[in-house]
DNA sequence: GCGAAACGGTAACAAGAGTTACATATGGCC
DNA sequence: GGCCATATGTAACTCTTGTTACCGTTTCGC
């Protein structure tokens, strides 16, 4: 668990101090453990969270209850929809899944508006975390209109990669497949084709990217 | 153009007194004529659009410079991308064009910061707006994900038709495809299949929406 | 060790969408 | 009228993706 000082040294470049100040007296860090539900459909949400340490998927249902990613958060940030819902005090619309061991604050939904008042520095930090959001899902959206498929897989094994931040990714052709909204045939077909083409070497549950994996 | 009496009458069902009486004072309304662009790429922003009335299309490029839509403004609504551009004094990242005949206020981006700390009304404007986006962006993510062209087109065509008033559409099959993202030819397909269906009749310059399309 | 479940490879086929090519129709303009 | 750009219809073909089916291999629980 992360130390009092270490949060301190974490947060003093992006938040003013007294903002910190409040962020250590009020908000709470917890750790989450790989696969945990951090905050689901329709629960209400009591607090905001900042990502600390590890990643969390956030998800969301469509229309039709099909499940699509919306994006990952790591290091410092934090989820806009979650902001938007803590505001007017509904209930939450999105699901946010542990990617990985994480460790996260807690920051308490009753304090966000008066920060929003008193410290520039959270006014800065909510806007560009919508942006950020924002142009995430434009990206997606960009992948997804004008991009095939084995521009898609090539895109999402480099992202993976930098985020657990290793060549060597513990992947399933099926979880890819479902999270790229395909079947598992499909991806193992494109998959081949990479190891053919000498950009990755696929093991069982785990898929080695090459050096020459960059284009 | 729209008198003050009018405009006033527009925005106090949103804004509480003193703002509609700041923007009365501070922010200038607009016409713009179909077609014409209210803002484009790598400008300075140097105000915040409201739609009045009429409808404005906002657009973006992407990495690889093709252009795609992100959604329509229309009745007292407002682009949240452009919100977040001013707040940090950017270039803009989107062009807006007028979808029709238009009336805009344009709100000073001095003044926006202000209001988010003076009026309630404001923040919450502001923060829907964000939310409101962000929905339409994963309703067509999730178009793009999930739905066959059939049902895209489909769709398209019942939005142009809510957001004109007619169900008789001044489109051109180019158009059409250029704002679904594919080729005339493929269009004209499946416009034929929904005449052959009896669900619109095609004319040149022009589709008719028949009253069975519903579904 | 045994059986079930998960994983991955492969083939064959179907459907959707993009592409090319060409014909025809319409309307504006000289 | 004749020319030309734009709009639309249609056919034939390819490519990508999805689907189904069946295989052997690995892993896990018992």
């Amino acid at each position: 668990m992360i130390t009092s000082e270490e949060l301190k040294h974490k947060l003093n470049p992006i938040f003013e101090k007294g903002l910190v100040d409040e962020i250590q007296e009020f908000a709470k860090v917890i750790e989450v453990k790989e696969g945990e539900v951090v905050l689901d459909y329709g629960k209400n949400i009591t607090f905001m969270p900042l990502v600390l340490s590890g990643t969390l998927r956030v998800m969301r249902k469509d229309e039709e209850d099909k499940e699509i990613l919306l994006y990952y958060l790591s290091n410092n940030e934090s989820c806009a929809m979650a902001y938007a819902c803590c505001m007017e005090a509904k209930k939450s619309e999105v699901r946010m899944v542990a990617e990985d061991n994480a460790e996260i604050i807690k920051l308490p939904h009753q304090k966000l508006d008066s920060w929003l008042h008193k410290y520039p520095s959270w006014k800065t930090y909510v806007f560009t975390s919508f942006t950020h959001r924002f142009n995430e899902l434009l990206k997606s959206l960009d992948s997804l209109a004008f991009h095939k498929l084995d521009q898609r897989l090539i895109k999402y094994l480099q992202n993976k990669s930098k985020i657990l931040g290793k060549s060597s990714l513990p992947l399933s052709h099926n979880q890819i497949a479902e999270e790229l909204g395909t079947s598992r045939v499909v991806i193992s077909r494109l998959l081949k084709q990479l190891e053919n083409d000498k950009k990755i070497v696929l093991y069982r549950n785990e898929i080695k990217l090459l050096s020459t994996f960059d284009i």
